[in-house]
DNA sequence: CAACTCCTGTAGCGGTCGCTACATGTGTAT
DNA sequence: ATACACATGTAGCGACCGCTACAGGAGTTG
């Protein structure tokens, strides 16, 4: 493989984690540059324009989180909403997808101000969630699998905006109460 | 009143407009002073900075959000869990309310990388929700209607960021499957 | 009228932004 | 060795950023 590309992995694989820990406020080409540890000149010699390393870094962080999501909990053991709903809440608010959840809140934001390069972004790891979830219930009915995926998602969403924004016990309060309206035989 | 104070005021309720309707990421001084109908240079004589300006602004629409909610849910017949849910979900899914509620999830994104304005703004709004949402809740034990407020207030959440971000449908089966989740006997 | 304070426009500072022109190195094929 | 594409540093463009110095108008007070 061409120098090029080599570097335009190895590149896109430190600015992944660069984003995943600083969001996306510290992203102009010379901040971006600096945490790669290369030059904002060979930035834009690797990748063609500022939107296509945002682009390419944030598909890449939305497969990362697609594939950690997929190895942390079994796709054939099937579960009911309340029990995937206590499962995913733990993994979204644990160490290792926590900032995976804070840049997503970060995304979303700016997805909403119309803004393409983010709608896409956010769509791709919106639609990876919704599956991810809806095939581990157990519902046989797929249109209801659907909407309890639907339900839980949001419920995650509102977790992970909760744990950004407030104090830590506001969002455990939420899940825990979250989870027991889930249990009444949900 | 002095003229200075007067424009500042007016100037105030104007860009107070512009960021319900724009987001937060039209905000440099001069576009906030276009927005305004004054020049920049105007606006640092009624403000004494920009994030004088973007404080005052946001503390604005943080009340404007909460007499609107007052406004629009009486607080003198307490309802069930569900009950209060559906409503909120109405209404901050409503015309009225939604600009509030994107601009919500962009001032939380922004208080998630721990800028002190936007943090000072999400916790002015996450506390004024939570108790707006407690006031109206009958269930008699007080550690309990927080317990429900914080859940109602996360799951209002999780819906404002699908209705920014996914499919109209999306948010509207969450919404349906948490009221369902809700009433049964919650 | 004079003096003084409040208000407002002009112009620009030093900085960062995304991006590019240009020159130069450097490895490879002939 | 020569030719040539690939790779990389230097320097800077024009635009925008937050902010400010300065001068002058407008209104009030002696």
């Amino acid at each position: 493989m061409s120098r090029r590309l080599d570097q335009r992995e190895r590149v896109a694989h430190a600015l992944a984690g660069h984003v995943l820990r600083v969001g996306l406020s510290k992203t102009s080409l010379r901040q971006l540059a600096d945490a790669a540890g290369v030059s904002d000149r060979m930035l834009l010699y690797y990748f063609s324009s500022k939107s296509d390393v945002l682009t390419t870094v944030l598909m890449r962080i939305a497969a990362d989180l697609a594939a950690r999501l997929d190895a942390a909990l079994p796709e054939d053991e099937p579960l009911p909403p309340a029990a995937m709903f206590a499962r995913a809440a733990d993994l979204t608010r644990g160490r290792a997808l926590g900032p995976y959840m804070r840049l997503w809140v970060e995304i979303a934001a700016a997805a909403g101000r119309s803004d393409k390069l983010y709608a896409d972004a956010a769509g791709e790891i919106a639609a990876g969630f919704l599956v991810w979830i809806e095939k581990r219930l157990s519902t046989p009915d797929a249109a209801a699998r659907k909407a309890q995926a639907a339900m839980i998602f949001a419920m995650l969403d509102g977790l992970a905006i909760l744990s950004v924004c407030a104090k830590k016990s506001v969002g455990e309060l939420a899940r825990k109460e979250m989870a027991a309206a889930l249990s009444r035989q949900g």
